[in-house]
DNA sequence: ACAATGCTTGCAAACACTTTCGAAATATTT
DNA sequence: AAATATTTCGAAAGTGTTTGCAAGCATTGT
């Protein structure tokens, strides 16, 4: 296992000893002068490394002023993103934390130097990073570990590697739950528009959503479940596709609220009526599902409380606390409004098959 | 005129020998070390601020890595604030500017310790501060002014003031659009629920929408005009008056998209449909806009590019660039979506009354 | 009362880095 | 090939910080 050189702390002459320079060229490589060649650039580089150099204004700048964390969060400003933005500033008022929020597309994130941006948020004395649904490669995560920057994501897309740690909500449970509440009012015929088919927390629901149908003993029909994406989009073209079939269903579970809108949206244009001729419930719990009419049944995830506790995991990982687990799930509730009734065309003997 | 005291800019040896002490001692105080003397201490903080001495660590932090900029969201998390959000980090990508965004709850940003405040913004090197409808008291924005941090305000909620820039839409044409266009549909009865009566944006909707309806000879009536909130509450609440009173409006200009929905969401509940009954008008252009039913026929502000261009201000002041005017307004433009119609009983002269 | 002890305070000197400038090596042009 | 320009690096000279010590002062013990 590699150790520091001595027990004292390396300073700038012995970098330069190893790296075999004078001290002015290793101070040059480090404020990144350019009259240095390439070479000798690479050698101060490594020597740097290897004794874990640190100049005395980076460890001023790491101790000083209030800690500072930097958040980036999916390109489309989303209510959903507005609201895990909230809870994250909100407790960093009470922590006195500065947040520094970016936007970045999925793809500038992928495509970004890691490496740089890594090097440059030690450089800003940067604690920690929150990446909201977003994924990152195994070589950019390792970027971060290598420096010490602990990563949490909120709602991963990929499943939980190691190496970062992760909160979202209970997203098996949300979907069984809304399910159950739609079976429970006689529904049968139920549907359910996901999320990408790549996006765990939308597989989870999904899975949800076929526990609770065999739970009460209905099997799932496979034209009555489509993924896509988020999006309103995806619930209009989705919408359109479930009422055009020849059984079409009595009730749809959308991935989140986004979507729903879109179903809405469809559903009125052919003149349908929800909940009377179709029930429908959500994801997500955004403030949506308030404005909409009838306003929305939803499995509302804690948005707010998913940020504070991404950010309360970033902080005690910087201060190299060991959290008990580097998955966390916060419950979902079925928050129920008016989107939902009993199916229209319950003329089967009162009996419902429960 | 107290002048730097010759050409050469100072140095640490300079302060000791004003002060009359050693350089040694100087360090301890710009480092806050303890063991200084009061007395010593206050004698060479007057020599350093005498002598506008600048360590070269603060230099560095000022020059080095991506600018930084604060920005202050009014504590509500509302589409609105999302917009420009997405304006201001989208140009921040672009320059390569760090935006540290807070919350903070406009009660709170008026008891805030503004000293301390704009004096730990100096020491994180942070460029500048954007305020987002926010107001700050006069000794606020000198904490500010006198430190050289440039302040701008996106919608202010004070009339433009001395000492800060601010960015804004032309509201009071925009209003007069929005006015105008419902007068062109037919309606005369025309009503407007406004925003706060000190928020100068509000009032000079306002100022557009009697400028509209005088300009058609038509003379507005009091009760037609109510000032509150721009809040969905504040909608329901004025939309239910409205439509109480004995002559009721045909059509309601709201002072903000939130209001207008309140307005929606009143109507519907007495059995009224827009446009059909009534016609409405928001304000803000916010993507609410597109996800209500009807559709709603609003003001559009650009609030990315208001989010843009306040940012593009703050850079410039501060890089020392005068701006050609303190203020600014971007156009509005009137969206016409499905919320307004001739009204129904634009032809019968005498049974206006439903 | 006076010495002993301990605490505060500021400086000289040693340190840790940065900057400047020029010499040597290398490349480019004439 | 010579002259000239460019690159690269380190010695020397700043610039600011830390250390250790000595002088001054207060407190305590005899």
């Amino acid at each position: 296992m590699r150790e520091a050189r001595s027990k004292t702390k390396p300073v700038l002459a012995t970098v330069a000893a190893l790296a075999g320079v004078s001290a002015p060229t290793v101070s040059k490589v480090i404020n990144g002068r350019d009259d240095v060649a390439e070479s000798t650039r690479a050698r101060v580089q490594a020597a740097l490394a290897e004794l874990g150099y640190e100049s005395p204004m980076q460890r001023r700048a790491r101790s000083t002023g209030p800690a500072m964390v930097d958040l980036v969060i999916d390109g489309s400003a989303t209510q959903y993103s507005m609201e895990i933005l909230t809870g994250i500033l909100d407790y960093a008022a009470t922590e006195d934390v500065d947040v520094v929020v970016g936007s970045v597309t999925p793809a500038k994130l992928h495509r970004a130097n890691h490496e740089e941006w890594a090097q440059r948020m030690v450089e800003s004395g940067r604690k920690g990073l929150i990446l909201v649904t977003s994924e990152m490669t195994t070589q950019q995560l390792d970027s971060f570990a290598n420096r010490n920057i602990p990563v949490v994501v909120i709602d991963p897309l990929n499943p939980p590697r190691h190496g970062y740690t992760s909160v979202g909500a209970t997203n098996w449970a949300g979907g069984k739950a809304a399910t159950e509440h739609l079976i429970s009012l006689g529904h049968q015929r139920i549907a359910f528009l996901g999320g990408p088919r790549a996006a765990e927390c939308s597989v989870a629901r999904l899975h949800g959503y076929l526990a609770g149908l065999m739970g009460h003993g209905i099997s799932s029909r496979p034209e009555y479940v489509l993924v896509g994406e988020f999006s309103k989009a995806f619930g209009l073209a989705g919408a359109r596709e479930l009422l055009d079939l020849a059984e079409p269903p009595t009730a749809i579970f959308a991935g989140c609220d986004a979507t729903a809108l879109g179903v809405l949206e469809e559903v009125r244009h052919r003149g349908l009526r929800v909940p009377d001729d179709l029930s429908l419930v959500g994801f997500d719990g955004t403030p949506l599902t308030e404005q909409t009419l009838p306003r929305l049944t939803s499995v509302a995830q804690p948005l707010q409380e998913m940020g504070r506790a991404a950010l309360r995991a970033v902080l005690r990982l910087a201060q190299g606390e060991m959290l008990d687990s580097s998955h966390m799930e916060l419950a979902t509730e079925l928050v129920i409004r008016d989107s939902t009734a009993p199916p229209r065309t319950n003329h089967v003997p009162a009996g419902s098959d429960l």
